[in-house]
RNA sequence: CGCGGGGUGGAGCAGCCUGGUAGCUCGUCGGGCUCAUAACCCGAAGGUCGUGUGGUUCAAAUCCCGCCCCCGCAACCA
């Protein structure tokens, strides 16, 4: 009698703890897997974790890990997020897992069997010490993008997928199924960049590192990350090409109502993804749902830093829920969404805090002042109750239109609205006034009747977005109709005791928090920089190192290079001259805190022009990602020597 | 002319496809209330909707064209 949903996350690289905005996807497909099932639907949720591949393998030999530990380590810290952040996903895949790699064997073959892959050489740019192959775009400078080194022509033999073969099928698929891709936008991109310009063929298999799937009939190969990964989706139901029989699972959930996964790998699912099927015979799913990402808000009083931000630490200070429902309403449709911890406060404040809790608290309040907790009977009802009703049952509709089309942020909103309704509803009935006097409470009773009843139409709605603060409510009102099947107005039952109250959400001082952060962000910058012990550095003679002339020097003026995102043009006074120096670290400082600043030169350093301008010298700073100047007291006189 | 997205009151966004009073949240200012988590409610100020005093139209934030700025993506990065 149910329908069948199914639906994915896209597994996670195993390479690192996730960040928040990796945290994201799994909040935003929990509470959709949340909704579907409020909906009457049959769920399957699906989540996991992708392990395979060189990334991994390095970051384990510098661990001192074999991978399959590591990834055993990095997917439990997936995991254990994963379910902090609540997500009831019915199954966790690991790409590591026996049923997926023998699946993924067999699908491999399949294809080679049947003349969609072939050998042939990969050819590339290939960076010795890092072991690694570039294409032409990805190289700066003509060298290697990761060391600056220079890399060579070479070629390696690897397997491949023959794109082209499907092109037009997929083609017609995404022109005949207008809802495919979501947002529209991503689906032009598609078309317009890959499919329009022709398919190449895609690489399916390394030599260069082991930790994968090895090819069945040529073992020096692994599984490249395409089929290994992507194939979770059907593995996870039990598929395998060898299987007489699919298997109940598969038969019953495939394909897939929607994968959402994040803009950046919108290719690999509507393209690669696809024609994987077709080849193999699957049907393919019905929708590719590809979120935005959320971006770090620079944090203006040190915007050096890219701070980084995780759920769980988010959720010291906020909740779960604080956090799932910040993620969600934030997070706009089509653009990019921005984290700030102001913005995190103000959201949890409004909503959550003021809006919400205080509703509640204010509501169970009068409930056990005017009717001693009893939940009173409603009577006659006037144009007011009917507004506030009415209220709720557009926040249903809209709730329902808005999450079957995917713009999670504007049903939450539309919940807010009606929350606020019914505050607005508290005002215009001064339930306290009514309360003074025998004849009105009657008209008391249908009041609070009702507030209660919103409450809980709106606790309802939103279950899937803060499930456990629901639970909360709906312990507090003393309902057990928690379903959206239930979301009437008026099956709140009277004659019941209210549970005891508590705060839902604590207000939360913006400055102490702020405060709180920075510290916290401040320690941690100290503590978690395990500086690198330098390796290979040749030992010089104190001649050689005399041979650099630096000097103190004071910047006297200092402008951004127009055009030049990195560059500032300073000119410094050495005490015996003045001289024009460039410098890369415009992303740090502004032009104005510079001016007056004690700093040290390299004096005797050839001139260069950089942006068309000339540099005679270079200012002395430390850092990579983030640099920063070495300055010198302020009373340092300017032109002495450094040594 | 690589492709795509964006530029809307101080901040963040919606509206644009299906032209017709510019809307929401936060912030600011003023007021009200006291049931409540210094919460809640009401009112006000504030926008030439990037730009060209461009085109279409009776009418454009919305459709078309030029220009400027920002951000992604450019394939074997997982």
């Amino acid at each position: 009698m149910d329908k069948k949903f199914y639906m994915t996350t896209a597994i996670v690289y195993a390479s690192a703890k996730p960040h928040f905005g990796n945290t994201y996807e799994i909040i935003a497909a929990d509470a959709y897997a949340r909704y579907k099932r409020q909906r009457g639907f049959d769920v399957r949720f699906m989540t996991g974790t992708d392990e395979h591949g060189q990334k991994v393998e390095n970051l384990a030999k510098e661990a001192g890990l074999s991978p399959q530990a590591y990834v055993d380590k990095v997917s439990g810290v997936i995991k254990d997020i994963w379910g902090l952040m609540g997500s009831s996903h019915d199954h966790f895949i690991r790409t590591t897992d026996d049923y997926h790699k023998k699946a993924v064997k067999n699908i491999f073959n399949k294809l080679y069997e049947q003349g969609d892959i072939y050998k042939g050489s990969y050819e590339g740019w290939y960076c010795t010490p890092c072991e690694s192959f570039f294409t032409e775009t990805q190289l700066v400078d003509g060298k290697c993008p990761d060391c600056g080194r220079e890399v060579s022509k070479a070629s390696e033999e690897a397997y491949f997928f023959k794109m082209s073969k499907y092109a037009d099928r997929l083609m017609k698929h995404i022109e005949e199924h207008p809802e495919f891709i979501q947002p529209e936008s991503r689906k032009n991109e598609m078309i317009n960049n890959f499919l329009k310009p022709g398919l190449q063929d895609l690489c399916v298999s390394r030599t260069a590192f082991s930790w994968g799937i090895p090819v069945d009939f040529d073992p020096k190969h692994v599984t490249y990350v395409w089929i290994d990964a992507l194939s979770n989706y059907i593995t996870g139901l039990g598929y395998d090409p060898t299987n007489e029989v699919q298997p109940e699972l598969f038969q019953k959930y495939w394909p897939a109502d929607v994968h959402i996964i994040g803009k950046d790998i919108v290719r690999f699912h509507t393209i690669y993804w696809p024609i994987m099927l077709m080849a193999l015979g699957v049907e393919l799913p019905k929708k590719v749902f590809a979120h935005p990402w959320f971006k770090f808000g620079a944090d203006k009083m040190s915007k050096s830093r890219g701070n980084v931000v995780y759920a769980d630490e988010l959720a010291e200070k906020f909740g779960v829920d604080g956090v799932r429902y910040y993620a969600i309403s934030e997070m706009p449709y089509a653009n990019d969404g921005s984290i700030t911890y102001e913005s995190v406060i103000t959201r949890y404040n409004m909503d959550l805090a003021n809006n919400l809790g205080n509703l509640v608290s204010r509501t169970i309040a009068m409930t056990k002042k005017y009717f001693d907790g009893v939940i009173p009977e409603p009577n006659e009802e006037l144009e007011l109750d009917k507004e506030l009703k009415l209220s709720c049952a557009i926040a249903y509709d809209k709730v329902c239109a808005l999450m079957d089309d995917y713009h999670m942020a504007d049903a939450t909103e539309a919940i807010f609205e009606m929350l606020s309704r019914a505050n607005k509803y508290i005002d215009e009935t001064t339930p306290w006034i009514l309360a003074k006097s025998e004849e009105t409470k009657g008209r008391l009773a249908t009041v609070i009747y009702n507030l209660l009843e919103a409450i809980r139409i709106g606790a309802v709605l939103l279950s899937p977005f803060i499930p456990s603060t629901c639970e909360e409510i709906f312990r507090q009102i003393n309902t057990s109709l928690t379903s959206y099947a239930d979301a009437e107005f008026g099956k709140l039952k009277s004659g019941v005791c209210v549970g005891e109250s508590k705060i839902l959400f604590t207000r939360i001082d913006e400055k102490a928090l702020l405060e709180q952060v920075e510290a916290e962000r401040k320690a941690k910058e100290e503590a978690e920089k395990p500086i690198e012990k330098p390796e290979g550095c040749a030992i010089i003679s104190i001649d050689k190192f005399a041979e650099v002339e630096l000097r103190t020097a004071q910047i006297i003026a200092c402008e951004k290079v127009p055009k030049a995102k990195k560059l500032l043009k300073l000119q410094v006074d050495l005490g015996y001259e003045k001289r024009q120096v460039v410098s890369g670290i415009a992303k740090f400082y502004e032009p104005e805190e510079l001016i007056g600043k004690k700093v040290i030169v390299v004096a005797n350093l050839a001139p260069a022009t950089l942006c068309g301008i000339e540099s005679n010298g270079m200012l002395l700073a430390s850092g990579e990602e983030t640099v920063r100047v070495v300055f010198l007291d302020k009373d340092t006189p300017n032109g002495e020597r450094v040594r």
